[in-house]
DNA sequence: GTCTATACAACGATAGAC
DNA sequence: GTCTATCGTTGTATAGAC
């Protein structure tokens, strides 16, 4: 996990601070730590200040509250569809499959599998955060991305592939199963990119 | 979603209740419900007492605490791992996979999704839940039934099927992505039981 | 009369808002 | 920093069962 967010410091010390910029993003990084180690409830808006260094009444003069930092921390996601869908779609759709799970599990083992922890952590009780999910994941990216390699039940299959996704990121981010939680990323490619091909190409019936 | 538990009288006094009330059970039943709504966190002691139609004393007075009445309503799961693998290893061994998606759909879509919904989201900050689903899921049942049909990489393939049955249930019963949460039990499984099937006998590698 | 299930009030902690 | 709301929990009085 990434450490603490504002380095102790020496490097800003002169003149005046330069506004709240800095407050901010500070706030923002160190919202996004403290999110994914305690989900949303159990994240306090104190701890989350006190990690960037700040009060925590600057979590409400910057973001308005706890709910709308949340949101741009957590709910902005480190990768857009947009560019997710060129990375995938780059390439034979033989090999689709493939590059999905090792696309996933690259982009999540990069933040430490924290967002996707802080994301499922976060569905509880709040809608809005589910609904976030399934755009992200079922209109955003796998829904754009099986109409390209398959005619039929374009919808089934999109739920399918995510499926498969969700439950590695389960097992690996957050119940953390072994040996799926510690092997290498092209072990479990190997080990799951021909399901998720089926689930694009296969017969369903 | 159930209704309140005990209808609501507006005769609450207080002391005894005349003869016939079962307290203990009502609260066991109002808890299954909100801890499933709301999650661990979520669910508040007197919100629970407050479907239940008593007080908010009962819980510590039955239980000893909300930490305790979790355990009892929501991690006293509805069926024994030893049970379930008796109806899982009974028939062919070709068809496992699609014993295994069958009837796990069966069964929480007989808990109204809501048993699998309150683990998943109760899993957040509580290290004991996430190690209680392990020791369950893993060890007491995926773990046993792979070695009777696998030889190799018996740990990888109980994470993998795991894995994929987790994900099916997240999208089922969880984050609702259309068509998965409302299909049939059947055309599940005819798409996703040969998956299954490659995980416990087919070559990962 | 005794036991116990019950409701109500209040406590201490802690959260987010302002 | 203060305020207010709400949490889990505890103490206690009371109504009914036995």
């Amino acid at each position: 996990m990434t450490t603490s967010v504002r380095q102790d410091d020496g490097d800003r010390r002169r003149g005046r601070r330069p506004g709240g910029t800095d407050t901010r993003a500070a706030l923002l990084a160190a919202a996004r730590e403290v999110f994914s180690e305690q989900g949303y409830d159990g994240a306090t808006v104190r701890a989350i200040a006190g990690r960037a260094g700040v009060d925590a009444a600057m979590v409400n003069h910057w973001f308005g509250g706890k709910d709308a930092l949340f949101g741009e921390a957590v709910l902005r996601l480190p990768f857009s569809p947009k560019e997710l869908l060129a990375t995938l779609l780059d390439g034979d759709p033989a090999d689709l499959g493939e590059r999905i799970v090792r696309t996933f599990l690259t982009r999540w083992d990069a933040q430490d599998g924290g967002v996707f922890a802080a994301l499922v952590r976060s569905v509880a009780g709040h809608e809005q955060v589910a609904h976030a999910l399934r755009d992200f994941f079922i209109r955003g990216v796998f829904g754009q991305l099986v109409p390209t390699v398959a005619d039929d039940r374009r919808e089934l299959r999109a739920n399918l592939v995510a499926a498969q996704m969700i439950g590695i990121g389960m097992v690996r981010y957050v119940a953390k199963f072994e040996p799926v939680a510690s092997t290498d990323i092209e072990t479990v490619v190997t080990a799951v990119a021909p399901n998720i091909q089926r689930y694009l190409t296969g017969r369903l019936d």
